[in-house]
DNA sequence: GTCTATACGCCGATAGAC
DNA sequence: GTCTATCGGCGTATAGAC
């Protein structure tokens, strides 16, 4: 871990509090990386967002690269912390359902600037790729946790399934974004939780 | 047009040929752009592909943009061919299982590098949007082409199965990419292919 | 720990010889 | 039309004062 250790492990370590500059950067980071992409960043970009001097990033990253695996840690912690609340729901339909919910919702964001996870995992993937399996990694997450709740809706092909609705949220935001059309999201939305009825309701 | 006009055109206008330089150029910049990304490409890198000194790049095209314009010009161009050969094809049905068996045919390069122009219309709606609305109509002109497919099927929601098939494959494009994993590629074809059959044989 | 000033390299773009 | 040499700007990263 190190960089990219979470804020709770390093608040259990005790130190870096004070304002939260490593937490405002990543923050900052996951922001811009989503609205302009990873390239089109510049360290000074994410550090006036972040509200830090720009020289002053490098005592929290050594290297741009570091930012980057924060952020997609970052992704992977909401993951968790998303799933967490979802687990809260009585069902595993209800819960698929309230996932659907939840991305349809953020159409605005999403025609503009993407999925923000989905634009990121496949600009790391261009990258002189290194670690760059974190993203993969972040993504199989997801595809597992939707696996899990088609499993306990007895279906034995749970994880084609759960590929198939993973590949229908990916693609309805590249359509979405390329077509700057928030509405594709709200029609797809709709034909997933039909879908899902139709699973758990057979 | 000017710089983003086709091969056909300007040979018609009968200048720049003697090797086709400018050809060699869009050729290289659409396969360098979907390696590597647009941000990450350099002039120096399609230059170098395209076995054309860097400096002289710039009489054939005056900025990068330029270049991007000609490689989504160039993706457009492709599109037509392929839908051209596919009208061939007794049936729409027909059609429609040969464009995914064409997407499923790439599966290796789209394992590494995604959909060549999903990836490429998804970093450009990041750009400094000018008129990156090219990569939205190239989109745009595929889901009509479907859409007319779906028409002559005689379904009346043929634009929403349109936009469902196209998104699908986006989506299991990036899956694929982004878990490297071309077998997503075959399955969820696979599964599309039957979809058509039972929209086909009701 | 925090911040400023600056080194260094790379890339897009231009000037101009041939 | 073709190519070389080079400029100017920007972005990452570092040195070092406070």
């Amino acid at each position: 871990m190190t960089d990219s250790e979470t804020g709770a492990v390093r608040a259990a370590h005790g130190r870096a509090r004070r304002g939260g500059k490593r937490e405002r950067l990543v923050e900052a980071a996951v922001r811009v990386f989503h609205e302009q992409g990873v390239e089109k960043t510049t360290l000074a970009d994410i550090a006036r967002v972040a509200d830090v001097p720009v020289g002053n990033v490098y005592y929290y990253f050594k290297t741009k690269d570091r930012l980057v695996e924060a952020a997609v840690q970052a992704h992977r912690d909401g993951l968790t912390a998303l799933t967490g609340r979802l687990e809260a729901l009585p069902g595993p339909a209800d819960r698929l359902k309230a996932l659907i919910g939840g991305w349809v919702e953020e159409r605005e964001r999403a025609a503009r600037y993407g999925c923000p996870f989905g634009t990121l995992a496949t600009e790391l993937d261009k990258r002189d790729d290194g670690p760059d399996l974190a993203a993969g990694e972040v993504m199989r997450a997801l595809i597992d946790w939707v696996e899990g709740q088609f499993g306990e809706l007895g279906r034995p092909d749970a994880r084609g399934l759960a590929v198939e609705l993973v590949a229908a949220y990916q693609g309805m935001s590249v359509l979405t974004h390329t077509l700057r059309d928030p509405a594709i999201m709200t029609a797809q939305g709709e034909r997933l939780t039909s879908w899902i009825d139709g699973i758990a309701h057979p």
